[in-house]
DNA sequence: TGAATTTCGCTACCCAAGTAGCGAAATGGA
DNA sequence: TCCATTTCGCTACTTGGGTAGCGAAATTCA
């Protein structure tokens, strides 16, 4: 049963993320200016900022929006199913760093995913979309990893979110702070260096 | 010798940055304003932009400037110089995240720490710095773990940045990402984790 | 039909980052 | 002393995120 006054035009919707994802993609985090997606929206920035409180919010809606619901393959081998799944992690983590910049010249920038986690420290309301989509990711890979160690796959004293904290952290240590690229040669080696350990 | 012009006054950059310093831990990445800088120290803003060419900039070498040196200790336990050394980063990480917030009302913010990253991101310099800033200190570990390789205490083919990355990127996914605490016994799991292995 | 309610577009505005340009001050060198 | 050079402070400005307030449009309910 619809409210009381005016309708909002659904439309407005989609046509504000599509010039924002264009926008985002193809200029980065710095170039996507709410009066441009507004202009090329055809609508006025207040209504934008009816929807979206904050560029943050936009961003992080196109994002969203963006993530492909990639299933989680599981073959029963554990080193194989992690590092397919961190290949996934780092495949999605390298599409967003390369946005904005011209074709070649990459940079060691991590650009729009570094963004969005200053957004996320910025609201805390988005910061709680954030933790929901990586949560919503992340249950799969822990479901696989239970089941490996409940079949003894695995130690017994495995922590399943421990361990894909230390994969899926280093991932982003590199991209976010280190700047080096993440490959799935990498996260071979990061799966294995987790799975046997150091000692 | 002495370049040709009016020399620079070198109290200046002192002033800015204890102004610097104190509005960032007080309110925030968001509560520094590059105006109240300017006011604080006595100067024009211009003056300020002069020695740092943007707002991350100067929140950079504020920040650079309070870590504190500390060493690493070497006490031939691997296990135990290890979460020593975690430890430390996530105080480091911790005192950061708090700033700006009232006491009491902690929100999992990662504050400051997310500025920097997308500071990093958006410039290359201030990228480079904090690169240098984060290798200098894991510099000292990596030679800990090479040490305690070559002496047959971890597993010969070990290779230590991977290990540490795997430690250090755990931590920065808690603060950064899912914004859970980072503590003592956080830092001893992971450390259990890593060197144990998983299988 | 009319009243209440909500959205929309518009204009004008505030704030903070960062820049342009100028005259004055402080230095080294001829 | 005079000149080139550089810093400094100042004022004015541009840009982008975000807000306030208003009149008009679109809807529900009586």
């Amino acid at each position: 049963m619809r409210p009381r006054g005016r309708p909002r035009d659904t439309e407005v919707d989609e046509r504000v993320l599509q010039a924002a994802t264009e926008l985002l993609l193809r200029r980065g985090y710095g170039g996507l200016t709410t009066d441009e997606v507004a202009e090329r929206a055809g609508i006025a920035k207040t209504t934008l900022y009816r929807r979206w409180p904050t560029k943050d919010h936009l961003a992080l809606a196109v994002v969203a929006r963006l993530q492909d619901h990639d299933e989680i393959t599981d073959t029963g081998d554990i080193r194989r199913d992690l590092t397919d799944y961190m290949e996934k992690v780092a495949a999605g983590l390298n599409r967003m760093r390369v946005a904005g910049l011209p074709p070649g010249q990459e940079s060691r920038s991590a650009g729009t995913v570094a963004e969005l986690v200053a957004a996320a420290a910025r609201h805390d309301d988005v910061g709680e979309l954030e933790r929901d989509v990586y949560a919503r990711r992340n249950a799969l890979a822990c479901r696989l990893i239970e089941r490996a160690r409940d079949e003894g796959r695995l130690r017994p004293d495995v922590d399943p979110m421990t361990l894909l904290e230390q994969l899926a952290g280093a991932l982003y240590y590199r991209v976010l702070i280190t700047g080096n690229p993440v490959d799935r040669a990498y996260a071979g080696r990061l799966v294995a260096a987790a799975l046997d350990g150091a000692l």
